[in-house]
DNA sequence: GATATATTTGCGCAAATATGCAAATATAAA
DNA sequence: TTTATATTTGCATATTTGCGCAAATATATC
């Protein structure tokens, strides 16, 4: 694991370890269909600009994509991108330890 | 998953979400035996306090474990702990969508 | 007791972050 | 074209965060 993978890897806990955010995330789990951001507004307790800016670092992040469908922009969970790096984590965790000291 | 469940590992994630204590959650994965804070020190940017403030942050969340030693004080990770909270979130993420919206 | 080493804490500071509001923008509908 | 809805952005603000330094504390050794 080098300092650019440590790098990332700490951008995406920090995205995702804001309690607003992770509730997005939540609610894009539990969600068949993608979601606009009005109906994502419900499970957050911030106001639409709020729930925006949320959506924009979870998207710049990679957790979420979105399109835009008609006034609406639809936002969907990266399940597997997602779920690829926090296994990335989780294998580093269960690593045997290497190192002596 | 509740609001006190969310938010407690909306606190796991950005206790790691931090590039130094991400570095030295790695340095003690690699690691046999526990380490002193001063050892710790080596693989992160920051000076003693820095380190210590950085370990108590982790301490808190339940991440790592302290025991004094003398002059020293040695951290171990809860591995255990750690991956049993990062694999129900992964659970999460898994689970079939309930929602029909 | 005096000194050395390891760690924590108080303080101040600069940067980052989360937020709401109002205005701007994008798109659809009337 | 006007109006309505969805989203983003600029601005101001309050709070949090990470940091270093110096002082304080804890423990061991001389």
């Amino acid at each position: 694991m080098n300092q650019n993978e440590a790098q990332e890897l700490a951008d995406l806990l920090k995205a995702l370890g804001e309690f607003n955010r992770l509730s997005l995330v939540y609610k894009l789990c539990q969600c068949k269909a993608p979601q606009n951001a009005m109906c994502l507004c419900e499970c957050c307790s911030v106001d639409a600009s709020g729930v925006s800016r949320h959506l924009k670092v979870l998207s710049q992040e990679g957790i979420v994509s979105s399109e835009r469908k008609g006034r609406e922009i639809q936002y969907s969970l990266n399940r597997s991108e997602v779920l690829k790096r926090l296994r990335k984590l989780i294998d580093i965790i269960e690593a045997e330890p290497s190192l002596e000291t």
